[in-house]
DNA sequence: ATGAAAGCGCTAACAC
DNA sequence: GTGTTAGCGCTTTCAT
């Protein structure tokens, strides 16, 4: 391994000096800049992030912690972050927090033992106190997928209200009236939120939901597909569903097909996310587009401004608008 | 931040012993190293893991090189290499290649100022020499998803050949006998060695492939669309399609069934990988089971006994075998 | 059993 | 414009 004094003997200098070439800092002269620019290249110098990281007090990393990897909503999230790091150079640590509390909290300890002064967390289980008191000590905390008033500048989060709300306007726009809810038993307040902004929009109409054709399940493709058969073994009418996410949409569109059940001829179907799956499967999944990918870079960018402690940030939110994405699971009653 | 001189302070005694008793080393008496830890716990404190990569040349990371960590296959990778890292309290160093030679250096380069000494590289460009010459200086750089003989106990692969000969064989038994192949223009050697093992497979029986029938498109859904028709527009009869990945299946199937053609009952469709995509289609996808979640763990084990000098392990290798996971995407032609 | 001290590779005052 | 130097927080000989 090639030290920065191993640079500074071949070029006759002190450490100081490379240091400054390397940093494109000033003081030193053109014709020894070039010189020691030269040795380095030559001999391969790349400086010790370790021991930078040490001495700065911050290291030039980026933490992110998510519930799972694999799952192919948080792979985005990571996506947008590595690609924002990257062009500032930073490098990115990764934890699962596994849907659990304490490996959330280990995750995000670990990462302070790295000098990690940017952490961008999709936190499911932290309660508000305990972010808040982590924000005071990580000053590049930002929480994204939720919103917590206490670190308002902080999160950088989606309007799921309005993601339901457009649902709503949206079917009934179709002349949709009798409509099924699938949401999920998934501990963060999305779900709510979602049903909220969807039964906002039903009111308006005076348009109700009975509670038997409001179906709660986990939210992946199996939890769709059971939540399918309780929609139907109520027996109740219904023309549209709205899915709380992309993959219980598919799996409920699928156990609708399998039973016999049109999509979109029979019934309608909403989901919610805009995963690749939406557009893999039969007929393709009209749904929410969630901008995971430019949310993680943006959160990543906003990480990095609030770690240099630049107070001006200190009012602003971070709201981002989910927009329907028109597929063929819906079909249009209006016209007969 | 409380460091190790902040503890000893408080704890009357040298840094020295601070370090023994949280490393658990000897040398310390049993009151002595209860006092410590008593206080360590008290004071939050968490060692410093830049100075300590610092000292020990060597920090307790694994840097992981992947094309697109949004793609659900290299999510996954993340996630097995995620698992066995935490296991042994090691943090995930992240880096996208974006399939870009450039990049997949830089990335090397950036693990390797950070003291990484465990790196799992899934590499689409560098060539062996490269990689040969990299290991040399990376005592725990382990290749996954490819064979290089001059690497061979550092390669974490897959039998592709066996991959595509097993679904040849499959196919065989149900009866089919007119086969197209859906293959990849992906740079890496994959698509080619899952054709030569189909080929092979098929040739025992004494059947072959139409050059017309070997369609090659770009390894996503895009792709497998463009395929089928291209396969369509041949006027040729087939009755199996064999493709190289889920990913094309799926938008084979799809378009094959948008035009008309359906699936299983007059076109079999196989793919490869078994991504979640394949069990949210339909007909859901027969396919090659690729154990990337369970390779990357072991591949992560390996990098780390490896980054350990351990000589022992020169000879082994390490291949994996894919499986068939059978679901309704293939028709049965011996029963009619 | 415990401590003193050197040094890992680097940066940033400060001196010249 | 360039060099000297004092650490950053930690580990590890070597004394005691």
């Amino acid at each position: 391994m090639v030290t920065i004094k191993d640079v500074a003997r071949a070029a006759g200098v002190s450490t100081a000096t490379i240091s400054r070439v390397v940093h494109n800092g000033g003081n030193v002269g053109d014709e020894c800049r070039a010189r020691v620019k030269k040795i380095i290249e030559e001999m391969g110098y790349r400086p010790n992030s370790n021991a930078q990281a040490l001495v700065n007090r911050s290291s030039k990393t980026i933490g992110i912690v998510t519930p799972k990897l694999s799952m192919s909503f948080f792979g985005s999230l990571a996506s947008g972050v590595e690609k924002a790091a990257r062009e500032i150079n930073y490098k990115l640590l990764m934890t699962n927090s596994l849907y659990e509390k304490e490996t959330e909290q280990a995750a995000i300890d670990s990462l302070r033992e790295h000098n990690c002064k940017s952490i961008i967390i999709h936190s499911d289980y932290s309660d508000e106190k305990t972010l808040a008191k982590l924000a005071k000590e990580i000053p590049g905390l930002v929480v994204i997928n939720r919103f917590l008033p206490s670190l308002a500048n902080r999160c950088v989060w989606l309007d799921n209200v309005s993601g339901g709300q457009q649902i709503g306007q949206y079917l009934l726009e179709k002349g949709h009236k009798e409509f099924a809810v699938v949401t999920s038993v998934y501990k963060n307040r999305d779900p709510d939120l979602r049903v909220q902004g969807l039964l906002k929009a039903l009111e308006d109409e005076g348009i109700t939901i009975p509670s038997s054709l409001i179906a709660q399940s986990t939210s992946n493709m199996e939890g769709g597909a059971l939540a399918a058969r309780a929609l139907i073994e109520s027996g109740k009418k219904f023309t549209a569903v709205v899915a709380y996410n992309d993959l219980m949409a598919v799996g409920l569109m699928n156990e609708l097909q399998d039973q016999g059940i049109r999509v979109p001829e029979d019934v309608s179907v909403v989901g919610f996310d805009n995963l690749d799956i939406a557009n893999a499967c039969r007929p393709r999944l009209t749904t929410m587009c969630y901008p995971i990918e430019e949310m993680a870079a943006y959160a990543t960018e906003l990480s990095i401004e609030l770690a240099q402690e630049n107070k001006k940030l200190a009012q602003k939110t971070h709201l981002f608008m989910p927009t329907l994405i028109e597929r063929n699971s819906v079909r249009d009653l209006t016209q007969k």
